[in-house]
RNA sequence: GGUACCUUAGCUCAGAUGGUAGAGCAACGGACUGAAAAUCCGUGUGUCCCUGGUUCGAUUCCUGGAGGUACCA
């Protein structure tokens, strides 16, 4: 095991997760990747609150807004990207910080992900139809033809998790659920996983804040311009729905403002569900940078001896 | 000042000839392996304004307050 380290910055949107990854990398030098599944692309700017510009100035940031939101992009793409990434930045350095709101990325570039084939085109569109056409009843029944195991695992509810199975069970001929082995893998390299949290009450008023914020930035021209790519799937995004109703016609813009709030506290809900039960994450206040440093320095210290211990 | 109507969940409001109460929205809890800022599931959280009275029993009926709205002065 190598003495490689990376820092994970989790926790909720609004909570200050950028802020403490620049501090942290300025402290120890190093750079840092995003873990954020819209802040990848680069049309997408003020409403998901990417760094400013001052910000990816002072420290390098890798998997943001590096590809367009016409581009098919998902967990596999991102994990595969920032292995390849990490591999290159552990050459120059010890420590590396990850941070962003995405758990599931996170996930799976720490726990691994099963390696799933890919689907081929069009056949994840029919299913898509039939499940429109024909109901969630026909979808379910075509599950236990297709992957009886998997239809006992699976929210029946959920449309989109039985069209992904039928989906890669039919274009590869082999059930989706034998490829779920689900057993964590062990990275070359060390994690030490943080996250931030403040009470809620806080968080609340801070995303409030910076809803109004953003849109004080230009938010929405920014929307406007991206108005006709409305239907692509990046923009099925917290914000620039609200916004697009407000284009619409259908509201006005205090009432956008309000859902948008609304929504992003919902979001922020929904992060912190998936974290809490994410295991043995170490909780910190977004301003105790000195305490995060405190078990940051520990977990070195305790790796050069691991190694030190090993090379005698 | 007078008359009428109103006061029930965080908000807007239903409701029972008297047996301690629901809807929508909000909120909260949860799930989660290729759209994850997505998608999906679950849960009423309550001095029924206060005070006396009638009653086995009052949030409901009656008395008296308090607050609100409208109209008349």
């Amino acid at each position: 095991m190598s003495n490689k380290l990376l820092v994970v910055i989790g926790g909720p949107t609004g909570v200050g997760k950028t802020d403490m990854a620049i501090q942290l990398a300025q402290h120890y030098q190093t750079e840092i990747i995003s873990a954020d599944s819209r802040q990848v692309y680069q049309e997408l700017n003020i409403g998901v609150g990417k760094p400013s510009a001052s910000q990816l100035n002072a420290i390098p940031h890798h998997l943001i807004g590096h590809i367009s939101i016409q581009q098919e992009y998902s967990v596999a793409h991102y994990t595969n990207e920032a292995l390849k990434l990490l591999d290159e930045l552990f050459l120059h350095h010890d420590i590396v910080m990850l941070t962003g709101g995405t758990g599931l990325y996170v996930k799976a570039l720490i726990e691994g992900f099963d390696d799933i084939p890919e689907v081929e085109d069009g056949i994840t569109e029919r299913w898509t139809s039939a499940w429109k056409e024909q109901g969630i009843d026909f979808i379910l029944k075509s599950l236990k033809d297709l992957d009886p195991a998997y239809l006992e695992m699976v929210d029946k509810a959920n449309s989109r998790r039985i069209i992904r199975a039928l989906a890669v069970s039919e274009s590869s001929g082999k059930p989706f659920s034998s490829f779920l082995k689900g057993e964590p893998i062990k990275r070359p390299f060390n994690i030490l996983p943080i996250v931030l949290s403040l009470p809620r009450e806080e968080l609340y008023a801070r995303i409030d804040q910076r809803v109004l914020h953003m849109i004080s930035q230009g938010w929405e021209d920014e929307a406007r311009s991206l108005y006709p790519f409305r239907h692509l799937k990046a923009l099925d995004t917290v914000g620039y729905k609200e916004l697009f109703e407000y284009f619409d016609g259908k509201t006005s813009l205090p009432e956008a403002i309000i859902a948008i709030q609304q929504s992003t506290r919902r979001y922020a809900k929904r992060q912190m569900t998936w974290w809490r039960h994410q295991g043995s994450w170490h909780s910190f206040f977004p301003d105790d940078d000195l305490s995060i440093i405190k078990a940051i320095d520990l977990e070195l210290e305790a790796r050069s001896k691991e190694q030190g211990a090993r090379s005698k």
